[in-house]
DNA sequence: CTATTAATGTTATATTATAACATTACATTA
DNA sequence: TAATGTAATGTTATAATATAACATTAATAG
């Protein structure tokens, strides 16, 4: 089971997880002959500013400010649409929001923790869980091509009580 | 594991569908004391018109020729979140469209198979999956409130050649 | 009957996303 | 280098989805 749990919810160096995620994103194109251009590589870094997701127009608020000149929407939509078909980023259809990929290399099951309270997402890969939705698919003669898991709840900074209740999640 | 996969694959008498699906929301509505307005019982038809989700303004065209008069968005939304709220239908996120439940008495795992092909929708509860889930949530504490799970992809009757492609699902 | 609540009507607008076309940047090669 | 093609971005407008706010009507309880 692959995630990134412990980082979303614990302290930690957050400035990492942005540098490791723009190398990734370099690495990518690089190898995929694709071009991260400046507003590309800023609307990832935008996303990449907190575990939370962020909705387009709240990119393009950040991204206008970044650039020092407004942003209308078509850029940013393409700059996510371009993070979107390299795995970078992901939508999350049900709050109609973009969240930085922690692991864009690997298989995995676009499997999503929504923190309810702190509004931050983990990311998580089960292999085995792949395994029972592709055999329950089997079963129907469904031929499944990709998929999207949201689960909804509360994290364990967020359910523990009063004495965590201070933490300011990244 | 619980299914309306056959249904929503193969040729069926749909008014059947229609029809226990209103009784089942009489029940329901009897049960929970609440009123399945003309408004309500309307939309929830339209939803099971078919088994491909609607979006809400293919509701509201629906809804006004049905009922001989305009209405207004507002109407539509409302009638959706009151059947939502029942779980008589469900929202669809990745598609910003709804459905008629098959099965709004029993526990489910709110997942659904969607039929990229035809549109179809059909509806999965597995108790084993939510087994897992639930496990993997329990992992990293955790605490899972609700679920959305989308499976993408091609369903029999699509994936077969040439023979079935004349077949109108419902 | 009337007070209260629930449901619906009405108008306006917020939010999310895309279409369509113009322009610029950049690479290729004649 | 000029000509060409392609990818990226800019610009304007608008489509599609959803909700806010307030008025009106219907149903129900006291």
């Amino acid at each position: 089971m692959l995630t990134n749990t412990r980082l979303v919810h614990g302290q930690h160096d957050h400035s990492r997880c942005i540098d490791a995620a723009l190398s990734r994103a370099e690495d990518l194109c690089q190898k995929k002959n694709a071009k991260l251009t400046p507003t590309r590589a800023t609307v990832l870094s935008i996303l990449w500013q907190s575990h939370r997701p962020l909705g387009a127009y709240q990119v393009q608020d950040r991204l206008s400010k970044i650039m020092g000149k407004p942003t209308a929407p078509p850029t940013v939509y393409r700059a996510i649409e371009f993070l979107l078909r390299l795995g970078l980023i992901h939508r999350l259809p049900s709050l109609n929001a973009y969240i930085g990929c922690p692991f864009p290399n690997s298989e995995h099951s676009n499997l999503f923790m929504i923190f309810n309270e702190c509004g931050c997402v983990a990311e998580m890969a089960d292999a085995s869980l792949n395994t029972l939705l592709q055999t329950a698919c089997d079963k129907t003669n469904f031929e499944l091509h990709s998929q999207n898991i949201e689960l909804f709840g509360v994290c364990p900074q967020c359910s523990a009580p009063t004495i965590n209740e201070d933490i300011n999640h990244v």
